[in-house]
DNA sequence: GGCAATCGGAACGAATCGGTCTGATTTGAG
DNA sequence: CTCAAATCAGACCGATTCGTTCCGATTGCC
C-alpha cells in the first residue's frame, strides 16, 4: 500500500513545473532536475512517461522543453499515478487482462473490489496538482500520523 | 498503486472465516485453505501475521485453530492491509523511520502527503469485513471499471 | 510419556522496480 | 545548405522486494 518512489518524484517535478508561471513557461528536464534534486536520468524517464500520458507537452531540439498540457487544477493525483504506475487496480482481479487468479469461481469477495477501487481512486482524484503545488500546508497537515 | 496479492488472500480468508457462524466457530488454516483455494503454506503465513496483528486468535495443538477476535463489522479493510503489508504510508516521507529522502529540504510537496494518506486510509477504513463477506454485491458493483 | 496436529519463523527463488547508458530527432548557427 | 549542440525517447543491467516453500517449536490428546 505504498506508491512507488518514481510517482513521488513525478509529483515533485510536476509541482515544480506548475510553480513556474503556472506551467505556461517552457521548462526542460535538466533544469527541473537541478531545482528539485531528482536525479537527471530519472527525471528524463519521468518526462517521457508523463508526455506519453498526455499530462505534459514535450518539444525536442535546441531550445525545446516541456510544459503542462492542462491547468494544474485539472490534473489530479490519480492522473499522475496512472501515468507513472499504470492503471489503478487494487487487485489483479480488477485489472483487465489478468484473469489468472487461482481462486476464480470460489472467490466471493471479488464483486466488492470494484467498489473499493472506486473509493480509493475517488480519494486520489480529489487532490489536484494545484493543491500539491501550494506553498504552505495547514498546520494540521504537518502532523505525522503515527 | 496495487495492494499485494497476500493482502487479497487475507481478505478472502477472513471473509470465509466470517461466514462460518459469524467467525465464532473455531477454524483451522488447512480447512480455510481448502475452502478458498489459497495455497496452504501461504494461508499459514497469513494466519501468523493476522494473529500477530490481533485480528484473529490462534490456538496451537490438536483441535486448535483460529477465530476472529472481533465482530466482522468492526474489522476494516485498513486493519487488514496494515496487518499484512505494514503501515499505510503512501510515500517513504510519511513512514516514520525512513528519512533518507534525497530531496529533503527542497521538497515542497511533503507537507501534503499526510493529507493524501488520511484520505486514502479513510476510504479503506470505510469498508468492513462484514461488507466484504456479504454474499452478493449490488449490480452496479459488478461493472468492471475500464 | 509418546504421538499427532497445528502455528511460527527462516531460507530459497522469481519478478518487479529503479537507475544508467546509448541512440534518434529537432532546432539553431555558421 | 551543412554542421553541431541540445533535447527527448527507448533499451539494457543491477538491486531490492515480494511470494513461495521448507523445516522447527509448541500444544493438546491418547
Amino acid at each position: 500500500m505504498r506508491l512507488s518512489s518514481l510517482t513521488d518524484y513525478a509529483v515533485v517535478l510536476l509541482s515544480a513545473a506548475a510553480r513556474h508561471c503556472g506551467g505556461l513557461a517552457r521548462m526542460n528536464a535538466t533544469r527541473l532536475a537541478e531545482e528539485t534534486g531528482v536525479p537527471l536520468p530519472t527525471a528524463q524517464k519521468l518526462v517521457s512517461r508523463l508526455a506519453a500520458a498526455g499530462l505534459i507537452d514535450s518539444t525536442r531540439g535546441t531550445g525545446g522543453g516541456i510544459r503542462l498540457s492542462r491547468p494544474p487544477a485539472t490534473i489530479t493525483l490519480a492522473d499522475i499515478i496512472e501515468a507513472v504506475e499504470g492503471p489503478i487496480a487494487m487487485t489483479a482481479c480488477v485489472d483487465a487482462g489478468h484473469h489468472d487468479c487461482g481462486i476464480a469461481g470460489n472467490c466471493r469477495v471479488k464483486p466488492h473490489w470494484n467498489a473499493v477501487n472506486r473509493a480509493v481512486r475517488g480519494a486520489l482524484a480529489g487532490v489536484t496538482l494545484a493543491t500539491l503545488a501550494a506553498e504552505a500546508a495547514a498546520p494540521e497537515m504537518m502532523k505525522v500520523e503515527a
